[in-house]
This record gives structure tokens, C-alpha cells and sequence, in this order.
DNA sequence: CGAACATTTGACGGGCTTCAAAAGTCGTGG
DNA sequence: CCACGACTTTTGAAGCCCGTCAAATGTTCG
């Protein structure tokens, strides 16, 4: 966990500009953020936070990916949010600083742009308009969870598993002549522990996607979908 | 379902007033308010609105509760917030339309008070500090969301549904001498679409707390908490 | 009072978890 | 560059808990 290497050099222009929270700015507003900005690179497993931290920052994914969990009350991971490049987490709560309800660890080699809470305050004060795209944050973040507890509360687990796949390949997936291909930053337990089942289980149901011809593992991190529409039948919405 | 009758001979001052959304505003812009409002009641099962219905209304509930609620991938019911008097839902899209993620019944005589989205947003527009409301309400939705995660997707049904009694407690809950006595608006079966498992395992959890001495099913729609601390034990939190 | 609905309780079966072990993959250092 | 250890993935077998089906008892409300 290195302060500030890879970015420096573009002097943070590029994950500023990357954001959408910003997309609104003139380009002197965005310098004043650039200047606001810290950087953080972090290696694979590295915690990034921990549940129970003071939430006085904002988290800006500029390469790489995150994954945000809780523990459940017995004490087993459950994934909330996987975020990638482009993407950022904040709290919502512009008046007093809250605690983190949750933790989040790199997936891959990830670098990150900071972003202290005060300095963020102030930019809103002088940009109003960020705070209608602060809504629009606060809207998809509350979206997403709605559809992960409708995933989380279907008791078919393939109906659960062929959801994720789908998920996972608008995220990371590569359209191919084959099919689209997903490149995982996920373990079979990160999978696992985003629809609640155990890893066995997802490897199990894996196997027997393969079988039924509906995906090809071709690496245990690299899967391709090669029956998109019986995913989607099982998944339907 | 009737369009005002309760309400009307407040002039709804009271309605308005009572949700923290318009706690800042000053009286004369309360009236404002109240002359935007329009009334509804409905019966206990009355259907407030259904998934897939354009979202351009903004609820205050007056009076009684309402069940919000999603239908899983395999048609099971799961409820998402339950809300009572003075709580509201809205959609946190200020610009652009969207159709409700949800559905919503009344699970008792309730009584609404309706604003129009594009009455709100000029609302907003004079009284800009309500978007701070809104951004705090939009925190606590998100809150309890990834709250209700933590909960179902905690695999001991005894832990969930501990953690689901505590909740009602505070929500509906009156100490007495003997405990904390909980009014349930719920039947089992909506506790059960809760908490993600079946009536029939709500029934039978509840019977085994009864004879645990933790708690005491008074009549089936009243449940008195004799041992808060046992709860809290298996709720942990 | 009676019909519709809600709750409780019992018995059984299935699917996921758990435990276990083997095979595969990754990264580091000699 | 390869070898070794740590980690990840796969697969098997057994057990348990919840869901399903069913029936009896309670409750509510016209």
C-alpha cells in the first residue's frame, strides 16, 4: 500500500475527469478538485477500510477493483458492491461524518483516488449542481441493492448463480465469436459470498452450467458464456 | 379506497407536518405544502401501487403502515421496508421520470398523504435545503437495505428472526411492567416474506422462543418480550 | 353464526452445508 | 527457470435444517 505512483504523473486529471460526480465541472473547477485529490495504490487482499472506521473520505477507483462486504451475524462474508474503474463510494451523509457499515478489500492490484470529506463539502458548496449527482449515486446505490435482495431471496440457487453471470458479464465480460468471455477479479468464494451460498456450492452449479453447455470454463477465472438466453431464462426479470 | 375523509378537517396541516422532510420550513411555506397535498385511505390489503407503475407521486404516510415489497425470482413476496406514520416514500430521481421497482399495500386502515413529484421539484426548488432531507432519507433507506442483507443472508432462521423481533419492537413495541408488548401489523406470513423463509418456520421459531421463556405469543398478532438480552444474544449486531 | 382466512403442528423429502481429500493454480525464492 | 508451498478449485459423501404438503385448530368479519 504505496502512496501515489502510477498517477502522479497525469497529475490526477484522469481519474478526477473519470468520475461521473464531476462529469459537470469546467475544466478550472476540475483542476480545484485535481488538487484535492491524494492517491493510494493498493496489491491484491489489501484492505482499503474496515467496518467500524470514521467515513471521512471519499474513494475514487481509478484502476482495478474493490469488493465492499459485511459479515453476516454468523460471521460469513457477504459482498455488497463490486466496484471497478470509473466507479467511487461515499457516504451520503454531506452534514455530520458517520462510520463505515462495511469493509472493502483490492481484488487485483487497484489504485485509488481519495478524496477528504471537508474538501468535498466545500466543492459542493461552490458546485451545487454535484449534489443532484450525488442523488443520482444514492439512487443506483439503492437500486442495486433492491435487485441483490430479490437475487439473495430466490431459493434457486441457479436461478441465483445464472443472475451473477449476468451481472458479471456486463461488468467484465468481452464479447467474442464464441460468446462473451468474463475475465473474474472473483474467487469462487467471492462469487459464493455475493449470493449467499457456499463455494462449493457455486463450483458445483459452475460445473453443471458446463455440462448443460450453457458456459465453457476455460480458466477458473475466465468463463465464457456461450447460451446467454437460457441464463437469462433462468434469471428472467 | 377513498379519496379524503379523515384528514381534510386538519386541512392536512397535520399530515405535512409531521414528516421530517418538511420539518425546516417555515409555517407559511408548510401551507404551501398542504395546498399540494391530496388525501387517499385504504383498507387493510388495499393495493397502494404496483411494480411497473410510473413513479411521479412522493407518500407520506398519515396514518396505519404499509408493506413495500418486491416478488423474488421465484414468485415469493419480499417485503423491503415497512413503513408507518410520519415515514415517506419517494423516488430519489429528481430529473427524469421512473416507473416503481416495487409494489405496496396497506396492512391496516391507512391513510395517505400524496404530493406530486413535479409539485415537490418546485418545491425543492424554492426551498433547496429540503434536498439535504432528501439526501438523509435516501442515507437511512440505504441503511436499512444493506441492514435487511445482513439479515437474510445470515443462515441461523433463529438469528434472523430474533433480529426481526427487535426490529419490530422498536418500530411497534410499548414497555410494560412485564416487557416490551409489540402490536403486530404483520401477520406470520408477512413476517416470514421478511425475513426470506416460510410462515410455517416463523410459526414454529416463535413457539420454540415461547417455550424458551423469551418470549410470550399473548394473542398470535401480540407478542410480549419477556428477555430482550436473550434476543440480543442471538441478534449480536 | 358461518365462511374465509390465519396459525399451529406433524411427517417427510430434498438441497445445501459441512467435512474431507485430491487436483489444479499462483507466486516466490533458490 | 523450476520447484516448492500456499492457496484455490473440484468432487465426493453424509447429515441437517428448512420447505412442502396436509390437517386440525384459531381468528376475524360480514
Amino acid at each position: 500500500m504505496n502512496t501515489c505512483d502510477k498517477c502522479c504523473s497525469c497529475n490526477h486529471k484522469y481519474c478526477a475527469s473519470k468520475v461521473s460526480l464531476f462529469s459537470t465541472l469546467a475544466d478550472k473547477d476540475l483542476e480545484k478538485v485535481v488538487n484535492l485529490v491524494t492517491h493510494k495504490t493498493f496489491e491484491k487482499g489489501d484492505i482499503i477500510f474496515s467496518e467500524g472506521e470514521t467515513f471521512d473520505k471519499l474513494y475514487i477507483i481509478n484502476t482495478g477493483s474493490i469488493k465492499v462486504y459485511k459479515f453476516t451475524k454468523d460471521g460469513k462474508e457477504q459482498i455488497l458492491y463490486i466496484l471497478k474503474e470509473g466507479e467511487f463510494l461515499g457516504d451520503l451523509n454531506l452534514l455530520k461524518k458517520d462510520i463505515f457499515k462495511f469493509s472493502a478489500n483490492a481484488l487485483e492490484p487497484t489504485s485509488i483516488c481519495v478524496i477528504q470529506k471537508s474538501d468535498f463539502d466545500s466543492l459542493i458548496k461552490t458546485n451545487p449542481e454535484i449534489s443532484i449527482k450525488v442523488l443520482e449515486y444514492a439512487h443506483d446505490r439503492i437500486s442495486s441493492l433492491e435487485d441483490l435482495i430479490q437475487t439473495l431471496t430466490t431459493k434457486d440457487v441457479e436461478v441465483r448463480l445464472a443472475t451473477l453471470l449476468l451481472n458479471l458479464s456486463k461488468a467484465f465480460g468481452v464479447k467474442t465469436s464464441k460468446g462473451i468471455e468474463i475475465s473474474l477479479p472473483l474467487t469462487r468464494e467471492d462469487m459464493a459470498n455475493f449470493i449467499g451460498v457456499t463455494r462449493e456450492t457455486v463450483s458445483r452449479k459452475l460445473s453443471a452450467f458446463q455440462s448443460q453447455n450453457i458456459i465453457d470454463i476455460i480458466e477458473s477465472r475466465t468463463i465464457l458464456i456461450k447460451d446467454i438466453n437460457t441464463l437469462r431464462e433462468l434469471s428472467d426479470t
